[in-house]
DNA sequence: AGAATTTGACCTAC
DNA sequence: GTAGGTCAAATTCT
């Protein structure tokens, strides 16, 4: 049912919209806390920017509000943070014939995702092994099926399904399941804690990865429970992807919301004089437009990470250390 | 050589 | 019966 392609399409872009337009409010405000902490002379000029960044954004999501009541009816199901409650049973079946194969099936469709986002790029800051593609009834375009690097070596069960967007085939809809058990030292958002820095200075960290490449926003369930974490694109707008977890939600998003926001932190690193960037953990882009949707790094480009040692707590930087800043100048 | 992706087959839920 | 999700051998890439 109502798979009227004409007509669904609005939707989904209002959809989408009202999702870039959530995710750039909630980073703004980020943001804001972040700059509330700042001792600098430009700080209070730059709050005043963000809320005026916040302003628009809400007053645009409320004009976006009815029309998204009018067109639609229904949100993605998933987004309240269902814990990690009663994940579906792993109700297992042997292959009774096997001979060839054995497999144990983990149940399927009845397993409910976790998060789904829309996003202009792969990357989250998580390793991910395709393991799977399939064309999928109804769409233009196959879904791709991931799992943890991890999983093997750590145990992870965090999958995801990547899907290009119908309405908008320059963006992914990403659907996670699980939760990343793994800790990953590449993908713990980097801590350089300043000389004398203050704890809870710790626990706010900005980076900024550079133009185009990479932008590993780890946001690692595990690893960063309730710190807060952003992490910037650099300057190239395509593929600026803006990546926050704070608290227990991850957004990421495409530079087109985040014009403003970009600004401002252009403002913000000069502040904090800041001029080099680096990002760890690299992972290869997406290798071939739609077909392969690869990312992961692999076999094109790869990106694998050293399998991380078992209670890693803290966070490896070693040589990095030019490259990064602390929070707080 | 090792690691990741591709792809057809297998299996289950609906 | 069909569509969706997963497995694993084959292939590809560094």
């Amino acid at each position: 049912m109502a798979s009227s392609l004409g007509r669904d399409v609005p939707a989904e872009r209002t959809a989408a919209v009202a999702n870039d337009l959530v995710e750039a409010r909630d980073g703004a405000a980020t943001l804001r806390v972040f700059l509330l902490q700042l001792d600098d002379h430009r700080a209070p000029w730059a709050q005043r920017v963000v809320d005026g960044v916040l302003d628009r954004l809400s007053s645009a999501m409320s004009a976006l509000d009815d029309v998204s009541d009018a067109a639609a009816g229904r949100r993605s199901p998933a987004a309240g943070g269902s814990g990690s409650g009663g994940a579906a049973r792993p109700q297992q079946s042997v292959s009774s014939s096997g001979n060839t194969r054995k497999r144990s099936f983990v149940s399927r469709r009845s397993q409910r995702p976790s998060d789904k986002k829309i996003t202009a790029t792969l990357e989250d800051g998580h390793v991910w092994r395709k393991y799977g593609q399939k064309e999928i009834q109804n769409s233009s375009y196959p879904r791709s099926y991931y799992r943890c690097t991890h999983r093997s070596d750590q145990g992870c069960n965090a999958k995801r399904q990547v899907q290009v967007c119908e309405a908008d085939p320059s963006k992914f809809v990403v659907t996670y399941y699980g939760d990343h058990t793994c800790r990953d030292p590449s993908t713990i958002p980097l801590v350089v804690p300043a000389a004398g820095a203050a704890p809870d200075c710790a626990n706010n960290l900005i980076n900024f990865g550079t133009s185009g490449t990479n932008n590993n926003a780890a946001a690692s369930t595990t690893g960063a429970s309730s710190s807060q974490y952003l992490a910037m694109g650099g300057s190239a707008a395509d593929q600026l992807s803006t990546s926050w977890c704070a608290s227990d939600d991850v957004f990421s998003s495409s530079a087109g919301s985040f014009m403003q926001v970009d600004e401002l932190i252009g403002a913000v690193v000069g502040s904090a004089g800041v001029t080099s960037t680096a990002t760890v953990g690299s992972s290869a882009l997406d290798r071939g437009g739609h077909g392969g949707m690869g990312m992961a790094g692999g076999g094109g480009g790869t990106a694998s990470f050293p399998p991380s040692p078992n209670g890693l707590g803290s966070f490896v930087v070693g040589s990095y250390d030019d490259d990064l800043f602390p929070m707080d100048p």
